[in-house]
DNA sequence: TGTTAGCACTCTTTGGCTTTGAGTGCTAAC
DNA sequence: GTTAGCACTCAAAGCCAAAGAGTGCTAACA
């Protein structure tokens, strides 16, 4: 697809798109030819820009102005120009650092992956949980703390547990709380949340007669914990870096942005579309999420044990410092994935 | 302090607000004579303008403008004229349904609250969950799985339960596992996690000799959880809503804002500080939160069993439909406050 | 045939200027 | 104490000219 262009439309598109990072404004074949070592005058590349701009790859925004990338010059430039960014022993020190204060929870770590992102690019950091396929929980225990209540355990296949605390308004014994898990470990395993219907909690109670009346509130409680934990989440962080870009200093550019941060359902299915292993970039209308008008994003998912357990990434303007941003992402992701996935040392930390 | 007002100041300050807040232009005499039936003309009425500006209740922004109010004298409103806002029968219903759809946790309910306070009032809405006091550990319980993998749960005092899922590197039983769990119940309650000391831990290790080697990464989850939950976290909702006003027309005051979200921390301690059971408003630069320039904050604690457990609010311009907002606020953190403690009735949902 | 210099042309940006209009403060009359 | 009248102030809007940047085209050149 790019092969038609000549080595020096190469270099003359690669260099208006790096000053074009640089500076945010539009690129004038003057400055070209001085600044980038071109070897040839200002109207050579004036023919080279007209031709690079009837291919699509370069904008004018108006007659008296230099040329602007088009969403497929950026493309071009992030497919085949784009260097990778070597980053300084500093700066790798610096994410190593911080990702060394290693939080257990996944939640958590793509929390803070969305800040680190952030403040290591100056974008904006965004950070997903996917929406997961509708869990089953494999085993409940229960946790007896007095005579009105107790604790229930969750738990599901992947290793995860969670918990609630029932109040009850009856007392409730022992012997009585092993009878409801055992019944709930018999009956209530394995099932979808849509398979929790009245037939089984009638079932349920009569497995424990002596306390049917605590089914409802507990089925209940297991029905919420199984599909809160279907819903993904979106953590956004450094929203206010982004002002700091002329492209966002028109007030109605900044709510299309934010805008579309409400709408995390898109960014969550957008991410959850693609799931290799390599960094991804969307520019600007490329992807279904339309509302992105001149921004871009790059992400890269977060796997453990193979299953996509989320995505880390920044939002800004097309015009952005791709190498950089780029080379971050991916040494962020890399150092979560090896938290996640430990080498099989003496002994795993727990996750 | 406000006796000093005449009826007919009072009048002509609260219409001058009134409008101000409608349009969000500055408030002339001749608009005020027309619309607002003053009984009196023009210059009358400038008069008396002339005397609440000297008083501070009134600014101008240049001298050929109308009146502005003052910092003090949205306080003034807040405090004596504003009428509640008498919401129809649909709005209300409207708040209760949002709020059946009943969230178990507290965070749910917080994040949630937040959305709701935004969408009902169209400015930005907050939820914010404190810095709880330290945190300690009252009981601990561990679940088998299998031979290298346990789940271990902790109980706070509150009832609360956390759990973390622990991957081995080397096998154990269950007769080791109930061992630790006992070791744990043993020396490692009650205690603040400043007091997880390296002496603690030995001794942790000579109870449970034959699987010493699983007490680091035991202990080091135990103080995870204890330093997590001691976080406070605020949650931050329709951002996008405050665009609309011309307030933040400019993208410097949105980027105050913004960074203020960033700074959660100030949001936290300045919500923390008071914890009455009525709505607080703080207008302008009355708060420590100096970032809050031309923003009015409105809001209201949670409570649960007497104990502070979150706060919601709305952040919006000075300029803010005080009435509205503290009648939505109001309505929504009772609507929570019920939910979170229930009547004593047969049977207490969970928490 | 590809490259370059020169030049006219276009179009935005900037600054200064005036006009407009809203709103005030003051004074004098009621 | 209230009101009408009037001069005054000042931001906002509109207008115009000058400046400047960058282009496209043409003609000369290697």
């Amino acid at each position: 697809m790019y092969r038609d262009l000549s080595e020096r439309k190469k270099k003359i598109l690669g260099a208006i798109i790096n000053a074009h990072i640089q500076f945010g404004e539009p690129v004038g074949s003057k400055y070209l030819s001085q600044n980038e070592d071109m070897s040839c005058s200002p109207a050579t590349i004036r023919n080279e820009m007209a031709e690079l701009e009837a291919l699509g790859y370069l904008e004018q925004p108006h007659t008296s102005a230099g040329r602007v990338p088009s969403e497929l010059g950026y493309r071009f430039y992030v497919d085949s120009l784009v260097e990778r960014y070597s980053m300084t022993t500093k700066e790798i020190e610096e994410i190593d650092r911080s990702l060394q204060r290693k939080l257990s929870e996944v939640d958590q770590i793509l929390s803070e992956a969305s800040k680190l992102a952030s403040s290591f690019t100056n974008y904006t950091g965004i950070a997903v949980k996917p929406r997961l396929p509708r869990t089953v929980i494999s085993r409940y225990e229960s946790i007896y703390i007095d005579g009105r209540s107790f604790v229930l355990v969750m738990l599901f296949p992947d290793g995860q547990a969670k918990t609630k605390t029932m109040h009850l308004g009856f007392p409730i014994s022992r012997v009585e709380l092993s009878q409801l898990t055992d019944a709930l470990n018999d009956k209530m395993t394995g099932i979808t949340s849509d398979r929790i219907t009245f037939t089984l909690l009638s079932e349920l109670e009569r497995a424990v007669p002596s306390i049917s009346s605590i089914i409802s509130p507990v089925a209940k409680a297991i029905y919420e914990t199984m599909t809160d934990s279907d819903g993904g989440d979106v953590k956004i962080d450094g929203v206010d870096n982004l002002l700091d870009y002329p492209e966002y200093s028109d007030v109605s550019s900044v709510r299309h942005l934010l805008g579309m941060f409400d709408r995390k359902d898109e960014i969550l299915s957008l991410i959850s579309a693609k799931d290799d292993d390599k960094v991804n970039v969307y520019i600007g209308k490329e992807n279904s999420v339309d509302i992105m008008n001149n921004s871009a994003l790059v992400y890269r998912t977060i796997k453990r044990d193979g299953n996509v357990v989320g995505a880390i990434g920044v939002i800004g303007p097309c015009r952005m410092d791709y190498s950089k941003v780029i080379s971050t992402i991916e040494r962020l992701a890399s150092g979560i994935d090896s938290m996640l996935n430990p080498k099989d040392d003496d002994l795993k930390g727990e996750r």
